[in-house]
DNA sequence: CTGAAAGCGCTTACAG
DNA sequence: CTGAAAGCGCTTACAG
């Protein structure tokens, strides 16, 4: 059986010199007459020489502790939730490969709290750290206070510019937007009307809720047809209660009323409604697969979910900065999740 | 900094015997004395031992040699391609942990070229295979061989019952067809018919053709109403020519045809025709994304294509089976493959 | 039944 | 500017 790679030890006898010599040209590292440093250069190349990783990761000895920064989950906010899990699971079989992964999760409604995590992360002497930014000054605080401490950072939902961020890995709000209004154009007659609601902003991401309006107005501006009249209306609280009051005021004064899209996370608030005035015929579009949603789309009031994956966000986050720590490999600059659509015929291979 | 992991060496001096014995403890190689395996295991489990897979990988120092056994793909074949090209990808990664990949492909349409590749395989002295047993009674001798040789393998894209396989990974091809035909019965109205296009059907894979077909009609039986009449034709060649004629025959006999469903792969063959014929209201439902048919969803003549993700199939396949080698992970018995759906504004993640 | 030694490929001081 | 040695955690003969 031949080699499948070639080693240091084989470069050094080729050029005649050691292994140590081989490290410096390899690692930069000077000290090396310009003559030897282009023999071994050359035969690395000639060989395409790669290290081992494996000897690497074994003589370094070194752990390689990552820092996540994300929002504490709670049930009313499983988007954080997958991405806790995401992370807790890829951190379980990075263990073999001594990385060690420590989580700083912050109240997501306060800043303060958000600079108080931030702290504990920097004090905890991290490797590398996966940063969700949710808050602009204090960010870009935290990012100056990496940078100076040498410590590379990834940001994960939100993209923040004028940081030395290594990458983005989050959701593509926009196309998201433009998702669901195509799905929703698929289906409805176009003498009917589509309800816009933005439920309870504050809860979710207002940036990502926003683009997501945005995209999805622009879907049917591209189109260049109005598919039914589209009206758009604010409901702040995430509750049975006012959104049932709220939505019974709107279909009396629109009897036109065809489908229902919902910006956030909330869209099963919206399914109750149509399921305690039992209105079947109306199509309800919204983001997100988790619980209480996947309940009313198994029982049909809500058509579409959506899908970002935030698990998957995790997931990815962690791998790019293990890579980037391990390997030295550059992750992609900004990496978008699939926007995926999901029904009742395909959501269980989304749970 | 406190090590994450105790080593063999830290159970060795606590056990007060060399890291030999705690190696065959730990190895059930025998030869050790009752009381002193105790003693080791308890403490092993004690202060939950990891191995250090970084290290005996690096220590065995052998490479772990995979054999894949899947088609030759071609541009009429962009299914076996897809795993072609995410197998490689995956096995580039896993270069660096001393893995190599060796691909033994064989002519679709022929047993006997599956079976000159399968003893390839077998003359390979492969540490693991995957495998796509396309031909059953060749695929059972292969299995045989491969168990006599203690070979573990692995099925990808079709299962085959009474082997030792430690597992699959494939598409979910009756869920698919479901998905598609709930799709069609969002956007169509109940009065129209639907029509079944099976497309050159010895392209593909038979079995797969025949679950997606059931699994489109039973959508229609469990929901208790038929959705427009259906109707299902088969069209033999997959040219242009041969789908326009007989489409045309079909449209001529049938004013109320709303939507078409095509099993296979070969959906833009349909969608051609409807370009010819400018017909822009028929609904059109496929699957597999891919060039030719992502060229007729982007404009529109195609609504959905049903995904499978070829290639992901590839990569997992590939991850099992050197989790499996290096690890001893047991891969899951029967791992299907997430069944997207995919429209003009979404597709761009998929390509 | 048990231990001591060599070696996997690499990096890190240290000696010259 | 260069080489020799030690060591990471593990496995594999080999000696007793």
């Amino acid at each position: 059986m031949t080699k499948s790679h070639i080693t240091i030890k084989d470069i050094a006898n080729e050029a005649g010199v050691s292994i140590g010599t081989v490290d410096r040209v390899l690692h930069n590292r000077g000290e090396v007459a310009e003559a030897t440093r282009k023999k071994i250069e050359t035969i690395a190349a000639q060989y395409n020489y790669k290290p081992n990783l494996m000897a690497r990761a074994l003589t370094t000895n070194r752990t390689f502790h990552i820092g996540i920064l994300i929002p504490q989950a709670s049930t009313s906010n499983n988007y954080w939730w997958s991405h806790y899990e995401g992370i807790r699971q890829k951190a379980l079989e990075l263990e073999a490969y001594a990385v060690k992964v420590s989580f700083f999760r912050f109240d997501i409604n306060s800043a303060a709290d958000f600079e108080r995590a931030s702290r504990e992360l920097i004090d905890a002497k991290v490797n590398g750290a996966v940063v969700a930014p949710l808050f602009r000054v204090e960010s870009e605080k935290l990012s100056a206070a990496l940078d100076e401490h040498n410590i590379p950072y990834l940001f994960i939902d939100t993209d923040l510019s004028n940081t030395n961020a290594i990458g983005f890995v989050g959701e593509d709000a926009y196309q998201s937007g433009r998702v669901a209004a195509s799905v929703i154009d698929f289906g409805l007659p176009t003498t009917s009307d589509i309800l816009m609601v933005n439920l309870a902003k504050d809860f979710d991401n207002a940036q990502h809720i926003t683009s997501r309006n945005q995209g999805f107005l622009s879907y049917f501006m591209d189109l260049g047809r109005n598919n039914g009249m589209r009206m758009a209306i604010d409901i702040p609280q995430a509750t049975t209660e006012a959104v049932c009051e709220r939505l019974k005021t709107v279909f009396d004064n629109n009897k036109n009323i065809g489908a229902i899209w919902v910006s956030g996370v909330h869209t099963y608030l919206v399914a109750q409604f149509l399921e305690r005035t039992a209105r079947r015929n109306i199509i309800l579009v919204g983001h997100e697969v988790y619980e209480q949603n996947v309940n009313y789309l198994q029982r049909n009031y809500i058509q579409f979910l959506i899908a970002q994956q935030p698990k998957d966000q995790g997931i990815k986050a962690l791998n790019s900065m293990f890579a980037y720590l391990t390997d030295g490999k550059q992750p992609i600059k900004q990496e978008y999740q699939k926007v995926e659509i999901v029904n009742s015929e395909n959501v269980r291979f989304y749970i």
